[in-house]
DNA sequence: CCCTGATTCGC
DNA sequence: GCGAATCAGG
């Protein structure tokens, strides 16, 4: 597994955003060791596991507000592809109701949580909420699990 | 047995 | 440093 920027960049995000090491390892296509074992290593935060169910509620997902005129990010389509957007929470950079048009790349740059964290900005594709560069990693295929040993 | 994350351990 | 294997807990 080559840990790039990206992919860890994509790690934290994905971790910071309170998935399972198994979900953030189908995401990017790895095992949920690797994912657990490189957060590990990163000294990522040991989020409170799963073992201790919320009694009756389900995991503590962090509502996660929508940008007031960002670009609305695809569906989570299960059956073809799932395209591993790293949403973000509370990370806007400027609520300007306005710019109605050049939707900028919200592609995470930096550490979200931290006030270094930006957003690439760049001119997005048409119909992405990326630009061309990172709209080519963001749409990741992820259902290559495919492993039928017939 | 299912799920989860954590640590160990060989590469 | 990497991740599978193993371990621990629900």
């Amino acid at each position: 597994m080559e840990w790039t920027d990206e992919t860890i960049a994509r790690l934290r995000s994905l971790w910071a955003e309170g998935l399972s090491t198994a979900e953030i390892g189908r995401r990017l296509n790895i095992s949920k060791n690797a994912v657990v074992g490189k957060a590990h290593r990163l000294n990522l935060p040991a989020r409170p596991s799963p073992i201790r169910r919320t009694s009756g509620e389900a995991v503590p997902r962090p509502a996660q507000p929508k940008r007031t005129q960002g670009p609305t990010l695809p569906p989570l389509s299960s059956s073809v592809n799932t395209p591993a957007m790293p949403v973000l929470r509370a990370i806007i950079p400027t609520p300007k109701p306005q710019q109605p048009r050049a939707t900028p790349c919200c592609w995470p740059i930096g550490e979200p949580g931290k006030p270094s964290f930006h957003f690439c900005n760049a001119s997005a594709v048409a119909g992405k909420p990326y630009c061309e560069e990172h709209a080519a990693i963001a749409y990741v295929r992820v259902r290559d699990k495919r492993e039928d040993v017939a």
